[in-house]
DNA sequence: GCGTGTGAAGCTTTTCACAGCA
DNA sequence: TGCTGTGAAAAGCTTCACACGC
């Protein structure tokens, strides 16, 4: 079979890998690399072959026997099934470092993802550019969900401040809030939401040291 | 038992979680609140009572039966497992504006981890103050290693830069690399390694959303 | 021959459900 | 009574190993 739609449930951890290879077949595709194999994909991204294959087998049959996968098709399979090829609208609020870093993030505003408006509570940032958006105040979000379509919200706020700012986006009707404020977000449960906590891996290595 | 010294293995799940209480066993603390029992973790966390009973389990009996577990003490404990009442001295690789927001994070500067030291190769940059931190250059890192003690470094580093970034890092002695670029690195077995990349979770919501 | 796709086994993690103690 | 700590069951995920097709 090569359908992209999975027969059966595709474990979380599958789904986030595969935005690991799409990432690594771009550089296998500057290399000029035509075909590869599940080893080299391995390698490529510290996951095993038997990962690698399971992984893609959940979407369909990529894959040619005693060859490997077509590098080029692979990855526009992927970005098919990851949704990247969907030009999904974006709004990030909270322009701070963290904000601008993401909006300036090489594979956010570039494959697949439009960060088509930004917004901040500091009046001395609304009205700056910032890779190509005016900053915008936080009052203008709801709006800007509603008239300017937008999918999904970046939240790079203050913990105290992230809440009130989800609460508006979702009544003006956003479908995903990906959260890096490092607080427990309430939204109803037909809006996807994603956490980032910058500290979580920090003390993981801390814990893997103490030891 | 209470002793914080396992006496079985501790799923990385589990110790990532940690992470998680010990921010929020803060704000219940700021709350004025002694005492906490699972039920209410689970719901300040989004994990489940179970979890919580379990994951804190592995290190000893924390909790009293019918009451709960003593904010302040719980607190004190889970610092000491995850090893960040230690002063692990950071050096940060790449003062851009997401290391800009780590130097900036709440709960990394403060909370166990000091950055002691960052280092650019931008000339425009090096020699700036950068929350309490003269930048320097990345030739300076190895020395810094070595005779600073420095136990991890965080590379926040364009992609391309990142590899000989490490080796350098590693070559000197550093212990632990907390890696935010896109790219796989390569350390010795003897090195600890963790990676986090600020694509994957966008790209988990699209999928989420695509279905 | 080679490397994928996949049953089956093995391992990890979560959930259940309740005994036991404050 | 109320809530922890934990065996046991269930679910989820990874690894093995090999049949199959290029």
């Amino acid at each position: 079979m090569d359908d992209s739609n999975p027969r059966r449930p595709v474990p979380p951890t599958t789904v986030r890998r595969l935005s690991t290879y799409y990432r690594v077949l771009g550089t296998v595709q500057s290399d000029g690399q035509t075909s590869v194999s599940s080893e080299t994909l391995a390698s490529l991204t510290g996951f095993t072959a038997a990962q690698v294959r399971r992984d893609l087998a959940y979407f369909g049959s990529f894959g040619k026997r005693g060859v490997g996968y077509a590098v080029s098709s692979l990855r526009q399979r992927l970005a098919a099934i990851l949704g990247i090829d969907r030009g999904w609208r974006i709004g990030l609020v909270g322009v701070g470092n963290l904000g601008r870093a993401l909006m300036a993030y090489p594979g956010f505003n570039n494959q697949g993802f439009d960060v088509v408006a930004a917004f901040d509570s500091d009046a001395d940032v609304i009205g700056s550019r910032v890779n190509g958006q005016y900053v915008r105040p936080v009052d203008a979000l709801a709006d800007a969900v509603r008239g300017e379509h937008i999918d999904m919200v970046i939240v790079t706020v203050p913990a105290g401040a992230a809440q009130k700012v989800v609460d508006q986006a979702v009544a003006a009707g956003v479908r995903a809030i990906l959260n890096f404020a490092p607080t427990q977000l309430r939204v109803p449960s037909h809006v996807q939401l994603s956490n980032v906590d910058l500290a979580v891996e920090v003390e993981y290595l801390s814990y893997s040291l103490a030891e």
